[in-house]
Formats: structure tokens, sequence, C-alpha cells
DNA sequence: CCATGTTTTGACAGTAGCTCTCACTTCATA
DNA sequence: TATGAAGTGAGAGCTACTGTCAAAACATGG
């Protein structure tokens, strides 16, 4: 989804705007902190005014806030095969998609997600985000079963999912390290326990 | 909680002057909407200066992000009997807690609630106090069973469980009535498919 | 190539959340 | 009642964020 074709010269030059800002910013961050680093600084950095980063970023946590995986993960389960229990098929989902990242990609992602495992505000909207994708990982494994977009028992289980994901995810500073590859193996830990409640009686 | 011992003089007025800040702050909240309302206004309303608000609440949104329920929760969990499935455990002492308070916090806490659900900056932040409150759901389920506290089962099993209350709390806005005693309701519902989750093969 | 209209941009002013300082008042206590 | 601590108010200052308006960059039809 990074590059789409060139298209016209305004395309490509509010992309490449886009874009600088946004390294600018992360590298600020990086650098000063995120509390510590004004909009100024970015918009000066970045070489626009301060009216243009708010035209690309509608507030400064957003710079860090973008997240274009969901709808990706969502049709990796649904190119799931059939018969395969929910938490398989997300857990098949998502290496799907992080595994076919460019290592920019991921790069850029373990920047983002370094940055924002450190700053409270930061983590409150990724999670209000997370959990808002509740909705749309409950309709895609309800489709995966073929059963309605509606049905609870599918919401439930979309809910205990992300809660798994969230309980074991390194928030509230558990060590300051952000999100590295070895995080997603864990994450792949946890939900195989979930599994497991969900086969024993 | 909300009334302790009368104690000294200051401790009064103190506890007085926070109240009076909430309780206008709620109230203008309600009657102007949660931005609209300025803290100059809710000091002014609350009789104290605008330092005086910061100086009782670190920010604006702190105002009715306060949550005294969850060491209750964790306390009416340890004194369940023993032998009973953790999200049995759980939702017995969430019973415990919520169906003892006064009418006066309960109103207080449906107040709170209506707000929050209805401002996606404060939905975050209560969502993150929410999710933080794993680590100690955990450690209290694991305690129930007598096992270890950083048993990893446990934090799944909680993870899961805060996972399935967010699933079904009345989240982005699907109807804006705020948290009433219903909802209490829902979460147990699906909270009981959990359970049956679990039990299945 | 040029004139036209649209999009993007920068400068500027203004609002509000939040912090900090400092002097003043109110309360506790010896 | 004297002394110190805690609580308060006034005001200045920083920064995120919004809105306006005119200039510049770009697209398009002739």
């Amino acid at each position: 989804m990074t590059s789409s074709l060139p298209a016209g010269l305004r395309e490509r030059k509010k992309a490449k705007t886009r874009a600088a800002i946004r390294d600018h910013a992360l590298r600020l961050f990086e650098e000063q902190g995120y509390a510590a680093t004004t909009v100024d600084q970015i918009a000066e950095a970045a070489e626009v005014s301060q009216s243009t980063f708010f035209r690309y970023f509608p507030t400064k946590e957003d710079v860090i806030l973008t997240d274009d995986y969901d709808p990706l993960i969502v049709e990796a389960i649904k190119a799931q095969p059939p018969g395969i229990s929910p938490v398989r098929a997300l857990v098949n989902g998502m290496r799907t998609v992080f595994y076919n990242l460019s290592p920019e990609e991921w790069e850029s992602e373990r920047r983002r997600q370094a940055i924002y495992q450190l700053v409270p505000e930061l983590r409150a909207r990724v999670m209000n985000q997370t959990v808002s994708a509740i909705d749309m990982l409950a309709a895609a494994l309800a489709d995966h079963d073929g059963k309605p977009h509606d049905d609870v028992t599918y919401r439930v289980i979309a809910g205990a999912i992300v809660g798994v994901i969230l309980a074991v995810a390194p928030l509230g500073g558990r060590d300051g390290e952000g999100f590295q590859p070895s995080d997603f193996a864990e994450v792949e830990e946890a939900l195989e326990i979930l599994e497991q409640q969900f086969r024993r009686g």
C-alpha cells in the first residue's frame, strides 16, 4: 500500500511531503522524546509550515498512529482454508501479512511501536484502535466459519483474542525494548494457550 | 470509599473542593459537551481558580477518569469459594462490588460512563486503564486457584476476559445511551459464552 | 504557449490546555 | 500565640490546534 502508481505530479509531491514529515517526526521523537518535540520543530525539519503539518496530520499523535495492516489481516483470514479454528485462522493470517512485509516496512513498524510503547497517551489511542478492530475481526472470523456477521459467539471470541494480544504486548513499560520480532512469537504462544483453553474441558 | 472519616478541617475542605469541581464539571459536560467546556468555566462554577483546578486534577480528562472499583473487585475475587472457574470468580466478584454500591455511587458511575463513552480521547484512556488492570486480574485469578502470580495461563485468561468485556461494552458509539444497568447483564452473558467456549472441545 | 480555475501552501492571529512562579491566606501544632 | 506547612489566586508563558486569507504551484482547455 505504500507505493501506488506515480500518477500526477501533485500526488507524488503530496506523498513525498507526507513521508518527509513522518520521517523527520520519527527521528526527532527518537532523539528528543515525543513530548519534548514540538510540531514547529517537525515542520521546520521537514521544510513545511505548521499549517501544512496539520493539513497532513490532524494531530501530532496521528504521525505515528497510522496502522494499515488490519484490513490485510482480515483478508488473509478469509483466505484461510475452512475447518480450522478461529484462533488458528487469525494466527495464520497475521503470519501471512507480517512475513510479507518489506524490510523497510518492518523497520518502520518497529520504530513506530517502539515510540508508542513509551508514551501513555499514544498507547491509549493505539488500544482504542485495536479494540475498535474487534468488530472487523469478529466479522472476518464469522465469515470464515460461514456464520452470520452478528453472531455473538464470534464477537466474544474476537474480544478474547484481542484481549490476549493486549495482555502479552509489552505494555505498561515492562521492558523498554519496544516491539521486537521475538514479541510476535510471544503473541503466537499466548494465542496457542488460549486455543488450548478452548479445547479442553 | 467516598466517605472516609471526617479527620481535620483541612481534609474536609479538600474533599469538598474536589467534589465540587467534579460535580460542576460533570454537569457542564452534560450540558455543553466535553470539548465545549473549558477548564475556566469549571473553575468558575466551582468557585476556585484555574490553578486550583489543575492542583486537584492533573488534566481535564482526569476529572472523569477516576475508577476506584478495580481493587475492590480483586478482593472480592479472592474471597470467592475455591473450585469455581476463573470466569465465574470474576463475575461473582463484580456482582459483589456493583450490587453493593450506594444509589449515589451508582448514579455517579453512570454519569461518568455516559460521558466517556461519547468522547474518543476519554474512551482511549479508560481502555488504557482497563488493559492495565489485566495484571491485577491475572494475579487475583491465579491467587484464587493457588497458582503462582506469573503463571502465563492466567495472564491469557485475564486478557481474554478483559477483551470480552471491552468487546461488549458500548464502544464506538453503538447506541448513545451510555452504561445502563442492563449492560452489566450483557457483560455477564458474554462472559457466560466465554465460559462455555472454555468448557467444550 | 497561454489563460483559466483548482489545489496546495505559508503567514498570521486567536483559543485553550497545561506549567510554573510568587505572594498571600488559611489551617495545624507546639 | 508564634511558627511553619499547606492551600490558594493571579499572572506570565509554552504549545497544540483552528481558522482566515492571499500567494504560489499545478492542471487543463484553447
